[in-house]
DNA sequence: CGACGCAATAACAACGTTGTTATATCCATC
DNA sequence: GATGGATATAACAACGTTGTTATTGCGTCG
């Protein structure tokens, strides 16, 4: 059995109480008396016991995300990122990969101070779980679907900036690559709007068909289409990890980026910037979506009102994967 | 404020003691009262508080899993599989992507009944960290080199089943796919033992270098030793992720499997089965590593003692990606 | 038909803390 | 020298559980 507040009390000669608050280092007690029992409490081992203490002070200091898939490169880092903000305000998050539902009964049990759901867009749109408890939820990836705060990314704007600045750049065929699904709507979203805005500015437009979201997946339509005999002299790609295997197979084939391809990337994360050749991207930085974030879980915790959706608006990033078409390939 | 058992208790009728026994199906209570009080509870939407458990039985029934980074297939997998296998014991798993140490911490505070290190190798070994805490720690993957408990597996065993297997089968000719860098210690010791045991059977091998432990890089790599003239009859693959690279590869390059190349591939998950050409593997069946991890943990947390290192046996498990060399190749 | 045993439930103590309230001691003040 | 106010410490309630003990109501038996 380890060693309490009583046990030290017994031993100093004072009662337990007063243990406590010269352990808390509270000015109600005499400062000989504080060193005295602080001296006995090293000696002793004590540790204080945590389930006590979070018993009477009901607060815990941590966030629950959850986490039902483990995903892509960009999940991973956001979570990372928010992880560590969190911690600097000496929050500490704790992760489930349970089915939503159970993981949100985890948390509850733990009495986390909020919890922050990644939401998987392949189950369906999530029910209403406040009725299970009032631990404040802040939910990603879902604004406007769901009857509790949401944060998310005007995913179809950034398209329809990717289009644009390739129009403007003198881009009159470009390609998309990245449906892995018409099921996941982060990916249908930005579809549409490419296809939307394509239109409309009267460009040549496709969409490269793909298995998954990982970088070999587009290595291979990026060589699939890059093969053809009428190609486009612009690719957007739908992640980080897609744009990847685009420049090796852009590589491969010897085509220069950005002088006859030019790519524009979705996602914005730091290793944009330390390729070989610096990203153009559209999207929304992903520190910046950290802040919000956990800024907004913050707000939740003081029971400050927040907006039902918050939409965070995409910025379009020229770096080096851009430039005009040569005139040869128009 | 959250539910209690004081709050069902008073909506039930009964007195908040029996309350508790009835969610523990305690046999002391007549069925049809525990019937009304689960119903009670179940719309109240009750969740114990775990501190309030903790205090007085000593058990929180969480498991605290360290993840310090968000890694690749296999791990995933395996953890997935853990924490199924946890909560079917109505045990909930908790993860962290902290720094060991302050996961530690948190876990500490949170009182959990265990703790998981999922070790990863870009670090030091890690230091003794029993003294910051009495809850039970198991480590995967640093046997021998941590003075708690570990589980392993005897990777060096499993290459050399590889090899043996190949040479059995005739090939002479082998290359092994999968060295990310010299200090991740789970690959470096599979190396060795390559080399080690080709040179004892007089077959000539290779290793070929690659950047990361990804898919694509598989591809790259087998792309390159393919092509080359004198191509290996065999490769051996340092991962699945890799493997599914390789695949790839080969057949772009038309090399039908196994009849013109074979491949052992490392880690033996249920995706292997599934695959066009149901994979050759080494390793340890990942359903068996859950369950050892699983059944040590249940240990820990019964103080039953358990071995310091634990060290699976790899197996061979022989599927349709080898073969015979073609007589024309050898 | 009163004592007895049994079943079901209620009441209570305990777990180790924190925060609030009560008590004792001491010194200054009129 | 009684009164008031600090000051230091003690006592106590509370947090939400679990496990033990006490109480109640009822049928059974001698």
């Amino acid at each position: 059995m380890s060693v309490t507040i009583k046990d030290i009390a017994e031993r100093a000669g004072v009662s337990f109480s007063t243990v406590s608050k010269a352990l808390r280092n509270s000015p109600l007690v005499q400062e000989k008396t504080k060193q005295k029992v602080l001296r006995i409490a090293e000696e002793m081992g004590y540790q204080p016991n945590i389930a006590a203490r979070r018993l009477v002070s009901k607060k815990s200091q941590a966030i629950g995300v959850v986490w039902p898939s483990v995903e892509r490169a960009t999940t991973g880092a956001l979570i990372t990122l928010i992880n560590e903000e969190l911690e600097q305000r000496s929050y500490t998050t704790l992760l489930s990969i349970n089915r939503i539902e159970s993981a949100i009964a985890a948390f509850h049990r733990f009495q986390v101070d909020a919890i922050f759901i990644f939401y998987n867009h392949e189950e369906q749109v999530p029910p209403d779980f406040r009725y299970q408890t009032n631990i404040p939820i802040l939910i990603y990836g879902v604004a406007g679907r769901v009857p509790y705060p949401t944060i998310d990314v005007r995913r179809d704007r950034a398209t329809m900036l990717a289009v644009r600045h390739l129009h403007e750049l003198g881009h009159r065929e470009i390609a998309y690559i990245g449906e892995p699904s018409r099921f996941d709507l982060l990916q249908v979203e930005k579809i549409r709007m490419f296809r939307e805005e394509s239109e409309r500015l009267g460009i040549r437009h496709s969409v490269v068909p793909i298995d998954n979201m990982e970088t070999h997946s587009g290595y291979l339509a990026a060589k699939r289409i890059l093969q053809q005999k009428q190609r486009p002299t612009a690719i957007i790609s739908g992640s980080y990890d897609l744009t990847r295997g685009i420049m090796q197979a852009a590589q491969e084939l010897k085509l220069s980026i950005p002088e006859q391809l030019s790519i524009v990337s979705y996602d914005n994360i730091p290793q944009s910037v330390t390729l070989e050749v610096p990203l153009t991207t559209v999207g929304v930085d992903i520190a910046k979506i950290a802040d919000k974030v956990t800024e907004t879980l913050l707000h939740l915790m003081n029971e400050e009102s927040v907006p039902l959706s918050i939409f965070m608006e995409p910025e379009l990033v020229v770096r080096s994967s851009t430039a005009a078409p040569l005139a040869a390939s128009r």
